[in-house]
DNA sequence: AACCGTTTCAAACAAGTGTTTAAATAAAGA
DNA sequence: TCTTTATTTAAACACTTGTTTGAAACGGTT
């Protein structure tokens, strides 16, 4: 069987029109439009809409969750190596900076990148659990490698700063289609290696703020 | 004529159904058969859908920008009495506090809440607009105390970071229904007054920090 | 009582939704 | 080549959507 074009026009049209218009306000029809492929390849070829979404999210998240689960064990062995606890910097780039630099690699990436910047607080749970069950072990990961560079934060404090930082990111992820603070009466955005740096001095400064 | 009821039950309904479901995905017979209205209700009292939610959003928003604006222009109103600058954590204070306590004041406060803290991310037009109109022009209130609060700041920097908080800040508020945190591996949440506490720290520890 | 503007109601409207079906076409294997 | 599988297609399905309609019911005034 070939790598069959109809099935990636479809995940990359669906990707685009779920990012920019919501998932519930995408209807097949518009999609299939889109992606020059008839209104039953969907079903045919995903079984439903649901699961386009899922497969729409799992495409990319997969591999970049791989990417920033290996960046995070990498810090943390190499921690390990120097008979030192990680620092929280080092971990919270190696969770960050590939979500970042993901979202600058295509044009798609950037609409796939707001779409799971926004799942966060989506209020459709078949959207919301299809995000979170995949984001969750790393995020996980992510806190426990936190509990030893900064064991003495309370974990509870730890955990809702960590909260904070995900609101951050989401927001930062979101901001792409966002045009209402290019206001003439507010300074340009900032280009995106220094919103990088920006987010991870940001982060960085209240994670290690005194309780 | 009488302060109608039917009225605020469908704004009542509308607001925890347009919270917890999204607009999109609520239908307006299911918004009708909880506040108990006949189906055409909504199109006599309110013109539209979209205009319904106009009314659910201004009927909370309006009074409680009033608070905000009011409480930041104590402040700067303090500042300049003592011949000080206003500080960030005043400003902030002003801004932050009064949402999140008006969170806590009622069922459907909450839902509110968690409505407009999704809306800044919403992907339809209509929906944000709605939102990000009233929010704006305080927002720039906002922005021009903490520039006098913080002078030695790149007025890019500032803005990036107030779009920190803002992002921190739509994360708390739509956390009502994320039950998905409360996981046996990981701590319990905070109670709300600390974690008001621990937001300002927060975000005030980043907004401080050195460029 | 009769009249009034206001509000409610059941019913219908046209348009759009995701999904299914069965026939037509293309691709691949023997 | 013929046969079999995989894919595409147009049409229809059953259902939901927001909105409109015209008649019924209500509340207050004269």
């Amino acid at each position: 069987m070939q790598q069959c074009g109809t099935k990636t026009r479809i995940l990359d049209g669906a990707e685009q029109l779920f990012a920019r218009e919501g998932f519930h306000n995408t209807s097949l029809r518009a999609l299939t439009s889109l992606a020059e492929a008839n209104l039953a390849s969907v079903n045919y070829h995903f079984g439903s809409k649901d699961a386009l979404l899922q497969a729409v999210i799992e495409r990319r998240l997969l591999p970049l969750n791989q990417i920033r689960g290996a960046k995070i064990k990498e810090v943390l062995a190499q921690a390990q190596e120097d008979q030192l606890p990680p620092t929280a910097d080092a971990l919270l780039r190696a969770f960050i900076e590939p979500t970042l630099k993901f979202r600058n690699s295509s044009p798609g990436a950037r609409d796939f990148i707001s779409l799971i910047g926004r799942s966060l607080s989506e209020p459709d749970e078949t959207v919301r659990n299809c995000f979170l069950s995949l984001v969750l072990p790393i995020f996980q990961e992510l806190f426990a490698g936190l509990r030893e560079a900064l064991p003495q934060l309370a974990p509870a404090i730890l955990l809702t700063r960590l909260q904070f930082i995900m609101g951050i990111m989401s927001h930062v992820m979101c901001m792409g289609t966002l045009s209402a603070f290019n206001n003439p009466a507010l300074p340009p955005p900032l280009d995106q290696e220094t919103l990088i740096d920006q987010l991870l001095k940001y982060a960085l400064a209240g994670l290690e703020a005194p309780e």
